[in-house]
Parts: C-alpha cells; structure tokens; sequence
DNA sequence: GCCTTAATTGAGACATCGTCTCAATTATAC
DNA sequence: GTATAATTGAGACGATGTCTCAATTAAGGC
C-alpha cells in the first residue's frame, strides 16, 4: 500500500474550522497557492479579481486575517513592504537595512530550540522566521 | 588603566556618519535611547513632541530612515503591528498568530550560521530576529 | 430541490500610517 | 559673523487597512 502524502489546501482546513467556502474566498485561496513568492495583500487582491472581479478589498483582508488566525498564514514583513507567506515554509533571510533588498538561504537550527519553547511557554509551534539583517555589498559601497 | 566599556550613542553615530545633530533630531534619539521596549513609530513621534514640540512627523520618520539606512535601527512587526528596535539587540520571540501577543526568550544559536553567511553573500550583519509564531495557550481554548 | 437562517459579501466612508514638496530655518565650516 | 547646503514643519497626498450596513448566499434540514 502506497502510503501518499496528503496535500491539504487552505480550503479544507477553512471548511473544516466551520467557515463556508463561498466564491470571493476560494479566489483568494487559489491565489495563495499558485502563489511562488510572498505576495504583498494589494498584490492578492489584485490577482483574486482576476478570477473574480467584483471582489471586494476588505473580504480580501478578512480572508487572510482568517487564515492568519488559524496558523496557516503568516504575515512578513520584508525590507519595508507588508508580505504574506504559507506557515509551512522555510523562512531564512539576510535583509539590508539600507536598500531593502533580501537574500534566502536554507540552513535551518531551530528544531531543538522549538520543542523546548513549545513546551515552556504552551505555545503550538507551526514555523518560524530567521532574519539577519545588515549591509549589503552595494549599500557599503564596495 | 581600566578599559571601560564606551558605550557610543545613537547621536554619535550620526555626526560620525555627517549627518547634523539639531535638535529635531536630538529629541527622537532621546526617545529611543530611553525606550524600553519596542516602540511604535507614532509613539516615538508622541514621545519626542514632549521633548521638542515644534516636531514634524515626516522629521521623525526621516530620522527613523536614516537611523535604520545605518544600520542602527530595525523596523520589524509584532503581531501586526509596525515596532522599532535597536539593532544590537536581541530579539528571539514566539507571536500568536490568533491574537498577535509575544514571549521573548533569550537562547541563541545563530552566531556559527551568522559568520558563514556573511561571507557567501559578502554582507555585513548587524543582528538578528528569530521568530516562533503558532498559537497561544488561550487562543486554542485550554 | 426548496426554505430558513446566519454567515458572508461589496460599497464606500473612514482611520491610520507613511511620503512628498516647498518655502523657511539652521547647523556647520570658514 | 557669514555663506551655504542640510534640515525643518506644514500640510497635501497616497497607500494600506478597518468598519458599517444593507443585500446576497452557502449550508443544513426538510
Ligand atoms: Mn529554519
Ligand atoms: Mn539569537
Ligand atoms: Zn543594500
Ligand atoms: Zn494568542
């Protein structure tokens, strides 16, 4: 028996949490998951209105401050801009302080330390963000 | 001869850097040096009126710019709200998603990654932020 | 399939946050 | 002190996000 892996979508845990799956929300689900980068909320709505053009900015907003709430969603903030990224992705990122640009890298220390903090502060992990932040080489003039 | 610790301010980083030190200026950095904990840009601007009256908003947030563009400031996010932190600090902090509180906890272990990756992307870190987020004891109603 | 009903919706006013322009002020070097 | 370029506050402006409310609609019971 081949065990598959399950790819659970946004829209069975939004239905399984009790909320209805109505047209205006699954635009915006599918927007996040064909998303391959964060994607600014303007941005969201943007390409929601695309599949559903009388699409509403503040059901926009209210859907992602569901999945928020929920543990699905994580809004970032990335060199000055507000950006929304899946919790179950790898965050890793070196941002310049002056420029704003960002650089991903994929080592990750953090399993150990999680366990430990989930079970002193009761706290049910989903992910976590790395950031270092600096100068780049060309904000350094070099 | 005793090597004390110079404790340099945000101001003399400022004038070392050739930025004019006025007394717009000085109220802000004030604010931020006394702050205790993460201050909300308009707080800063509440705060700093006290001080020098007269202050614009856009002075504060140009401060605010040139402080970080230095590398001494970092704008980051708290459960949903925009928060300023100096640098040299550390931030290690578990957010709720549900409803946005944070813990701070103090373990470290980013100083082996921090040299490597300064290196591979030719960037001068600063700090860090390492951020758990998931959700709270309350919030999941135990 | 219909009905009922509470959840959800879009419009648009509103609030907050942050940026920009420009004429007036002022820190700094000489 | 003077010259000069940096810096300032006012206030318009733009972007982002929230709220209210009447209209719509998904979902469950029949
Ligand atoms: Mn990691
Ligand atoms: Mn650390
Ligand atoms: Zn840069
Ligand atoms: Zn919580």
């Amino acid at each position: 028996m081949s065990q598959l892996r399950q790819e659970i979508g946004l829209s069975e845990h939004l239905s399984a949490a009790g909320y209805r799956l109505t047209a205006p929300r699954r635009a915006v689900l599918q927007v996040l998951e064909e998303a391959r980068t964060h994607l600014h909320p303007e941005e969201v709505l943007k390409r929601a209105r695309l599949i559903y053009p009388g699409l509403g900015r503040a059901t926009v907003y209210r859907t992602l401050a569901l999945l928020t709430g929920l543990g699905l969603l994580r809004p970032i903030r990335l060199g000055g801009s507000p950006r929304l990224a899946r919790v179950t992705e790898g965050h890793h990122h070196l941002v310049c302080l002056a420029c704003g640009h960002s650089f991903s890298f994929e080592e990750c220390l953090e399993g150990e330390l999680e366990e430990e903090l989930a079970q002193r502060f009761n706290f049910k992990i989903k992910g976590h963000l790395l950031e270092f932040y600096g100068l780049c080489a060309d904000c350094r003039g070099e």
